[in-house]
This record gives structure tokens, sequence and C-alpha cells, in this order.
DNA sequence: CAAATATATGAACAATTGTTCATATAATCA
DNA sequence: TGATTATATGAACAATTGTTCATATATTTG
């Protein structure tokens, strides 16, 4: 038999929830990917991503909250990237079990 | 150097987050918990979360359209589980990965 | 210092979404 | 068949949320 996942009890839940909440906005989740590889900063990913800068930030300051992204100030520039390798790990899996299930239709 | 995660373009990652939209709200996300370890009839999910019978019909439906979730009748009760062993391991990684974090503080 | 560049913040609005209420469909049993 | 149980559907409403506009803060450079 296949491993069990712990039982979380309903507030457990609604944490969890709330950080698929956080990626389940195609423009909040687009920023994310594009932090994957590297830190960028916030108008590279404005102009990347052709949303406005206003728009990226307020994004990226809910990502920030979720400590799904950190931010680190350089000159006149943030570069934003992913917080740490759980949530690259996290993103990494989705995607790979996305793409399977795509591919089995 | 880690395993690459593909570069999705806008369509995918749109798909890809209208996954997780689903997965953030907290009554859906119990109701794929709770369906988790075995099928459930739906006034069982209802009566087991609190929650009314037409509001886990509803979510039902949400999950079912995303192929999430898949339901099966037997005389009176429509029993619902895991649509397949990647939303399984999808849940299972998540969870783990959100229970470490939860752990780092 | 003032000007310029890069980012952040707050208010306001439109659109979406979770929930409820009322009702319909499906299946079983008397 | 009609009655009962289990689930599904549709309309309506309240609340949330993504986006924009205007403006503020921070940093560098002249």
């Amino acid at each position: 038999m296949g491993c069990q996942v712990p039982t979380l009890d309903k507030q457990q839940v609604t944490i969890l929830a709330e950080t698929f909440r956080l990626l389940g906005d195609p423009n909040r989740l687009r920023i994310l990917m594009y932090c994957l590889p590297e830190p960028r900063a916030v108008g590279d990913i404005a102009t990347h991503l052709e949303l406005s800068q206003t728009l990226v930030s307020h994004h990226l300051r809910l990502l920030k909250g979720a400590r799904l992204v950190r931010g680190e100030r350089q000159a006149k520039h943030v570069f934003y990237e992913l917080a740490d390798e759980h949530v690259r790990d996290m993103l990494h899996d989705m995607v790979h079990h996305i793409a399977e299930e795509d591919a089995e239709d």
C-alpha cells in the first residue's frame, strides 16, 4: 500500500487552501514561474509578462505574505525569487503531475 | 544542478492555475481530503464535514469537471473518489511540502 | 538639493465566486 | 403506482478578489 496522507484538521486544511488559492490566479502563477529560474526585478516581470507594474507589485505582496517569494533590494531594483526549495519543489511536482495528466488523454 | 521545470506558455499556466484555484477553497479541499482514503457518498461527506448537501454537490461538480474526482453510482448513493493516482500524489506532495514549511519556523 | 527611476500603497470598481433556497431528477421500496 | 431517500441543478445574493488609477516611498544621479 502507498503512503498515507496525514489527516489535517479543519484549520490546517484552510491554511493549505490559502496557498493553493494564491497559486490559483493565472497572473500570479505566471509571476512565480518567471521567477523560478532566477531572481527577477519587478519591472522586468511586468515587461516580460505584459502586466502593469502596479499589478505585479500587488501580486508580489500577496506571494510574499504567504512566504512563497522573497524580495531583495539591490539599488533601485527589488529582485524577487522563490522563497525556498520547498516552494520550488512544490511547483515542480505540480507541473509534473499536471503535465502527466494532460498526456494521458 | 536540480531538475528543470519545463517552461509553460501562457495558456498552459492558466490551465494549471485553474486546478490550483479549485484546490484553493477550504471546503472543496476538505472534501477532497475526506475522499482521499476511500470513496465517500455525498451525504456522508456533508454530514462529516458539517456542510449542506447542496453545497457539497456543487463543489463535487466543479471537482469532477476538472477531473480531480470521479463519482460512481451505487443504488441511491453516489460515491466519490479521487480521479487517479496523480491527483492523489499531487495532494500528498503538497501536504508534505506545506507540513515541512510549517515545521521550519 | 531637485529630477529621474523603480517599486509600493490605498481607494474604487467590475467581475467572479461561495453559499443558500427552492426545486428537479434518480433510484429504491411499500 | 406513489412515497421516500439520495443527489443534482438553477437562480439569487453577499462577499471576495483581480485590476486600474492616482499617488506615495525609496534609491540613485545630476
